[in-house]
DNA sequence: CAGTATTTTCGACAAATGTTATGTGAAATC
DNA sequence: GATTTCACATAACATTTGTCGAAAATACTG
């Protein structure tokens, strides 16, 4: 047996987190075509409006968000992505692009081809189980965003993103939950709930003044991460973590 | 030939609309088993927090949102459905509900049983790719709510929500597109804006008083869609309708 | 390391939206 | 037919959040 591409396994193993794939369904995946790729800070990933791209994104390292505009020239990003997320499911099987997708850091990928993938995705019983879950675990995500924006406070809005933040990024074995750098500016931590970047320089100052953050330059800790979780109305349910250790539910093939 | 079942025939076509399917598709179709029913007005299709339920719901009349509640208590819908939408599309692969479906008007569905959905979605790919675009194009309206609520001002938020549920139901064959009857309460409108009852009380009667919409009880009508999409900040790119027309673009099978 | 750009911070003020309260009319219930 | 309920309407006032402007701190560049 040849050596395993080990940026393939990773993404076996990521769809294999999701679905019991067999012996086939991982041949199938260690046979997908990519070329590694990095993008630079403000780099785009994907544009508004433009057909799909002949490749589709997996994330190995760096973080990406999405973004839509206002026609005013407001921004709002729309979710956040890190190692291990795919960045094209959303566009799949749609003919444009209804949001953006920029490097947030430098952003490291692998670049699967797309017809490649849809084929996977659609042959093979497993993978596009995988694949499904992953995609509704996006929107279900999406689903969090709304009623974050539309119904919590500003202080409960940034809470819940460093909350949504700290929790991804540990599941994903980056952190260890107790703090971690935060990646973004105080102007695109309010595009992403919401509010302005003035406000939110108010609201993280008078969530460290009680006790719920502490900051250091550009890195956020919780002490208590229960605390904040409370302020923040957070339930990680939307994050449908379990779904990571499922027990096949039928469908499975 | 035997004559074909009436409800899903209706449901082959919306899967027709989205990707071609040949005989054995439709005959995998035809062979769903389900049941008819009807929810009245404030009645739970789905709740959050429960496991799955035995069935998925196809709309054949009526309308229905789904929501989710913040700590506050505070109500958060997150989007509208109509004749024509799955509803459970979105918890089909996933193993706790996010969120609560409810019924907007008199709910008449078709109830199909979910583990022979899951079947037919993974093993016929041309199903399966009729049920992602329908899943995907669900999540775009997601994220285009959260640019609603997050960077648009009351009037255009209301306005983006009138243009929406206008052109959805035009598309769905509804409405001629010119004006319908608003199936929501202001609060209920509030709630899927991320605004109070009084404040989209206001709006309206400014959206009125500038002549983009006149309202007669709980009917609306728009003299001028497109001023009124000027000021909503509507595009329908997100709505990708284009997708009931396509072209197979590989992939099909 | 200096120099420059970007972020962060903060204050004063403005605007948008929320809150509370109350009235009216129409529909549903008895 | 009387009564209750619910959605709608509107006013006065409170609060949150946005805007503008500027200084400090930090990050980036050569």
């Amino acid at each position: 047996m040849p050596p395993k591409d080990p940026i393939l396994e990773k993404i076996v193993r990521k769809l294999a987190s999701r679905a019991s794939l067999d012996e086939a369904d991982r041949a199938a995946v260690f046979a997908l075509p990519y070329v590694r790729r990095s993008y630079e800070a403000p780099a785009y990933v994907l544009r508004e409006g433009e057909p799909p791209r002949k490749h589709c994104s997996f994330v190995l390292g760096g973080l990406a968000f999405r973004q839509k505009l206002a026609a005013t020239g407001a921004r709002q990003i729309v979710s956040i992505h890190m190692t291990g997320d795919f960045l094209d499911l959303q566009h799949l099987f749609l003919n444009r692009a209804d949001h953006s997708v920029q490097a947030l850091s430098l952003l490291e990928t692998a670049e699967i081809e797309r017809s490649a993938l849809q084929e996977l995705v659609l042959q093979r019983p497993a993978i596009g189980k995988a694949m499904w879950i992953d995609a509704l675990i996006d929107a279900s995500i999406f689903r969090e965003w709304i009623l974050n924006v539309g119904r919590r406070d500003a202080r409960a809005r940034v809470a819940h993103l460093l909350c949504e933040v700290s929790i991804r990024m540990e599941a994903a074995g980056l952190t260890d939950g107790s703090g971690y750098k935060l990646p973004l500016t105080q102007e695109q931590l309010g595009d992403a709930v919401g509010l302005t970047s003035v406000h939110v320089n108010r609201t993280l100052r008078a969530l460290a003044e009680q006790g719920l953050i502490r900051r250091d330059k550009r890195y956020v800790h919780f002490d208590d991460l229960k605390a904040l979780r409370a302020a923040a109305d957070f339930s990680a349910l939307y994050l449908h973590l379990d779904q990571s250790a499922t027990p096949d539910d039928s469908g499975g093939h």
